[in-house]
DNA sequence: TCCTATCTAATGGTTACGTCA
DNA sequence: ACTGACGTAACCATTAGATAG
């Protein structure tokens, strides 16, 4: 899976469990922007036109091609495969895995290296130190004490993917299931999966980043324009003959729960929101006067 | 061919939770 | 009911092998 994949199509899966961010960077919005909760399948589009993510079926699909997808009909990791046979644990890559270096490290500690307990009655064992080599294996390569590495086929690949899509986390045997059918240890799915949630998280802090990034350059730049306003409001004020035709001030209005001033909402006037943060909480525009209408 | 950046499988540590004595 | 030991699973940061440019 290359970069370039990732930064087109992000799977937000994540919040397919929790509610996602909804990023409303609508340029034409008067107000800065808006944090709110949204459904899935939405597109939102940054001002710059450079930040476009379609919906929460955005996958970091990619060149896992479809073509090979279709090979593979889908798997019920709610239901066990007849044949899959849960007491026993695959100790052997797929053949269609390309191993590069063949020599396992070290095993994982004794604890995780034991089983018994809660897992027994299911006979599933997720044995971590399986796909870690065997003490065979090591023998096999002069005990060296280089990390075995596969490379995930396409295909295996595509099925994760797919799987990953349905439901970001499997239980264990949803994990033994699809390690059966895709030939990989139980674990090795696992970590795949561990993964895979960590490269959604990443992508989801970095449009996260780059949201709030945006609201910064909008708020410095509402800031900016405000604090020319009140130069501009000072000298009027200290210009008696243009003071004495402006309105008092007692016509403002001030909402009492977000300190916004606010008027009669008539002619020529401008929707401000002093404040995004406190809009969200408002969840609607607050019509303030705006001095230059 | 070597170097570097990037991707990603794998590792080791930590934490939370459930079970049991 | 409370507590500590233990097992399990998930998360996280990190490492290191593979690979493309």
């Amino acid at each position: 899976m290359g970069k370039e994949d990732l930064s087109l199509s992000l799977s937000l899966g994540f919040a397919q469990t929790h509610h996602p961010l909804k990023l409303n960077l609508n340029p034409t919005s008067s107000s800065i922007s808006n944090l709110q909760m949204f459904p899935w399948n939405q597109t939102f589009v940054s001002s710059s036109g450079t930040l476009l993510l379609q919906g929460l079926d955005l996958f970091f699909k990619t060149q896992i091609d479809h073509q090979n997808q279709q090979f593979f009909t889908k798997i019920d990791v709610n239901s066990l495969p007849s044949t899959v046979h849960l007491e026993e644990e695959t100790g052997f890559s797929s053949p269609n895995s390309t191993i590069s270096s063949t020599v396992s490290g070290k095993r994982r500690s004794e604890r995780e290296g034991t089983s018994g307990g809660a897992g027994d009655d299911l006979d599933v064992t997720l044995d971590r130190s399986s796909s870690r080599g065997t003490s065979d294996e090591e023998e096999e390569h002069g005990g060296e004490a280089c990390r075995k590495k596969l490379r995930l086929s396409k295909d295996q690949s595509a099925v994760l993917e797919d799987t990953f899509k349905e439901h970001d986390t499997l239980n264990p045997k949803q994990k033994l299931a699809l390690a059966k059918k895709l030939g990989l240890t139980a674990r090795q799915v696992e970590v795949w999966f561990q993964n895979r949630r960590a490269r959604t998280k990443l992508k989801q802090t970095e449009v996260d980043c780059e949201y709030l990034k945006r609201c910064v350059e909008k708020l410095t730049e509402e800031n900016r324009r405000l604090e020319k306003e009140a130069v501009e409001l000072r000298a009027l004020k200290l210009s008696p003959r243009l003071y004495g035709h402006m309105s008092p001030p007692t016509t403002l209005l001030m909402c009492p729960s977000c300190e916004r001033v606010a008027g009669p909402s008539n002619h020529n006037q401008r929707s401000v929101s002093l404040s995004p943060w406190l809009q969200m909480a408002h969840g609607s525009t607050f019509d303030v006067v705006h001095p230059r209408s």
